[in-house]
DNA sequence: GTGTATCTGATACAGGTGTATCACAATCGC
DNA sequence: GCGATTGTGATACACCTGTATCAGATACAC
């Protein structure tokens, strides 16, 4: 037996390299040798890791979705319960808001997956639609639920509140990263979409 | 003088042959050779009218949106006059929404080119932002219109509507390109939003 | 210690990339 | 017709890409 390393973890490591590349520099600048020289790691390991690069990209993407997982489930532990439905909408729509540099880095990452799932469907596809759908039908259900309190309006459709929330809340999102719009202001829109959903008062 | 054909044109055609390009294969698979392969042309006449990767893809950007703009005023056209409000944003709406293979094409560039200027900002920003608050700005007209005319809501903040809309609209689109809804599905949660907008009579 | 399985560094290779060069064809003013 | 200007084809160059290879470290079982 040799040096025993934890693989897993070398993969995560590599797989921040990544997303530090494509965060600065855009998706396609993500090449075995950027993303070994951002870790400080010599070609061959990353190749070690991940035996190919559709490997590393794959392995990124389960990466992103785990981490992102972590810090939703961390959000929703701050939240005083039991959960308010208006404040689980609140905080999804604060987590995927790119206003610091790790949503930031989290959102052009989606994005740009989300670029290469439209032409490359079997490669990125299943786990990225898999993802949304989570997200998706996790929203609806702090919907039902803000309902049953009677904070939402019981005649509303839930699966396409929580669908359009998810639409306004990606698209704001890239017009921020697109240099559009300061987070500020979508921060603004975001809210005045809530506001209307649940009503002004708070 | 030699031969004098239209630049322009020459130009118009290339920049054709890069959309169909992107829209099969993603733009990562524009290149200089491929470009001339499906325009049926030297690769030497592509280096002939774009003097770089970088003005190729910069030129097609300006022809996507020439013809973005001669779209919608197409569109605009069909419209009975005077324009309703709201008969202006269901245009709109339907227009922008990936459903036929032409606009399916139109979002996918859009969306590639939206993430190549969340890294290359001086690049492709200054047009493409440009084009965005363009559309958002129209959009604000034709929503207070529809104020005027007893239509909309008073008290809605038209341009906050207007960001709105362009957001859950690009926000949309993607979940269709990437194969998480239906063109049909996606138009139903539109739907929904300008019925809640308007009101549902119609 | 020693051997063996795990890990790693250096280097090579074939293919694709953007760009440049050079000679030649085509066209029009005169 | 002639010659200058514009357009075009073939080809070469340097660089970067993903991937493969091969010898040599490293660390534990025994």
């Amino acid at each position: 037996m040799p040096k025993t390393v934890d693989h897993e973890v070398r993969r995560a490591q590599l797989a921040d390299a990544v997303v530090r590349v494509a965060a600065r520099d855009g998706l396609h600048a993500v090449t075995m040798r950027s993303v070994a020289a951002e870790a400080d790691v010599s070609l061959r390991q990353v190749q070690y890791y991940f035996r190919s690069k559709a490997e590393l990209l794959h392995g990124t993407l389960r990466h992103l979705e785990q981490q992102s997982r972590e810090r939703w489930s961390a959000r929703l532990a701050e939240l005083p319960r039991p959960y308010s439905g208006r404040a689980v909408v609140e905080a999804f729509l604060a987590e995927a808001l790119p206003s610091d540099e790790v949503s930031r880095a989290f959102h052009l990452l989606g994005a740009s997956y989300a670029v290469l799932a439209m032409t490359d469907p079997d490669l990125a596809e299943q786990p990225f639609v898999a993802g949304l759908n989570h997200l998706e039908s996790q929203l609806a259900d702090a919907l039902r639920a803000a309902q049953a309190e009677g904070d939402l309006p019981v005649e509303l459709d839930v699966s396409r509140e929580a669908a359009r929330l998810i639409a306004i809340n990606h698209g704001i999102g890239t017009s921020v990263l697109v240099g559009q719009r300061t987070a500020e202001e979508a921060e603004a829109v975001l809210r005045y979409h809530v506001d209307r959903l649940f009503g002004s008062s708070g």
